[in-house]
DNA sequence: CGCGCATCTTTACGATGTCAAGTTTTGCCG
DNA sequence: CGGCAAAACTTGACATCGTAAAGATGCGCG
């Protein structure tokens, strides 16, 4: 289990209020829940039962139960970036193109790797009746990552033309498309389901790196 | 246990039971709910109630909420293949790379105009707690569609390769990824967002149909 | 030291999915 | 043609959910 972390932002040294920072609480909860039973049990209620509090005391800090699900959702961002990073660090990417590939292979490893936050994060109904800027800024900041990659890529020449958001948008499509496809099982009822997933992801990475250089 | 409902006597001459076949109402009463007021509208009740029927009527032809759910998800299948036939139809191909940029162009119009049906088609915890076949004979139907025409360019030699299977998945992946993404609303939050709709559609087609044709 | 307010709990309400009993209609068999 | 079993549908109930309002509790500032 993980332990609370050192004190927020007012007081230092000591438990702030009455629980000692619910909203980080919940927020943890929140991602061991989706992490062990899925989105289905993902309930307000059932958040607060795993943090131990009264089933009403979230929303002390969040506005509704869309807003406990963005910052859970945030959280997932900032792992995916994480994800990515490593990734590119463990691939040993020397190459602008590299990266690239890097990026796409991290995207898929941390879909297949943690599922269900991967499809909350991609559920607006559930996290964004309203815009949080949290998961606004965490998603900016991955999609940032894909668009600085082909950015560089057509600074060394790899890729060709300036303006990196239409290869950004080729490759996004398709990650993401095959995380999907993946995460939500559609894959397993079709005749892909058959291939490797290790393939299939070497496939669609290749292919949109060969469809992104082609174009000029 | 499987009762035989063969539904047999689907001529004119008579209405067949109490209400006059229920099921074919809910699914359509389902249909219409989901795409007017979305998908987080589309309860089992609220289906019961737009067919003027009781809130348990539906439990005497569906099993649970789900296979309610997996036949109105059937049907958008159907729709589906419908309009990719219709865009292939309507831009006149004449060669099999015509026709598979058909099938993704189809693919994508289908979801931006039926957003609430596109995505509950693809949300396999609420039509999917157990398989049923009328949702996989559907399913099995569209990608078939995608299979066949990628088939077709290998034969004419407009695609290289004998295999179909990985430029399909390839072609599948980074149309519904765009897709997802458009309606998702995950677009309209970054940089991509400025784009309009149909330039990204068209630089993503070609994009994949570059890079199926330069793999080897 | 005491008051205010943020934090948390309790209670309550409407909506949902599902089940168990009833009720009405249909089709069939004798 | 009459009656009956079962199918189609309704009614009522239950647990769970999200949310709101009102009550309890303890921290910190004046």
């Amino acid at each position: 289990m993980t332990k609370p972390k050192p004190p927020p932002q007012s007081r230092s040294s000591k438990p702030p209020y009455h629980h000692g920072d619910l909203r980080r609480a919940l927020v943890s909860a929140g991602l061991a829940i989706v992490g062990s039973e899925g989105i289905e049990a993902l309930s307000l209620r059932a958040v607060a039962r795993r943090a131990e509090v009264s089933h009403s005391a979230p929303y002390h800090h969040f506005q509704d139960k869309a807003e406990l699900l963005a910052a859970v959702a945030a959280a997932g961002f900032e792992q995916l970036v994480a994800a990515i990073d490593a990734q590119a660090a463990e691939s040993q990417a020397r190459t602008a193109l590299d990266a690239l590939r890097a990026v796409g292979r991290g995207y898929l490893r941390f879909a297949v790797g943690h599922p269900a936050i991967f499809r909350l994060m991609f559920r607006p109904e559930l996290t964004r009746p309203a815009e949080h800027p949290v998961l606004v800024a965490a998603e900016a900041l991955a999609f940032g990552k894909l668009l600085q990659t082909v950015a560089m890529c057509q600074q060394t020449g790899e890729l060709p033309g300036h303006d990196p958001l239409p290869p950004s948008a080729a490759c996004w499509s398709i990650v993401h498309g095959l995380a999907m496809l993946k995460v939500e099982q559609v894959l397993g009822e079709t005749p892909l389901g058959g291939i490797p997933f290790e393939q299939l992801v070497a496939a669609v990475v290749e292919t949109v790196i060969a469809g992104v250089r082609a174009r000029p």
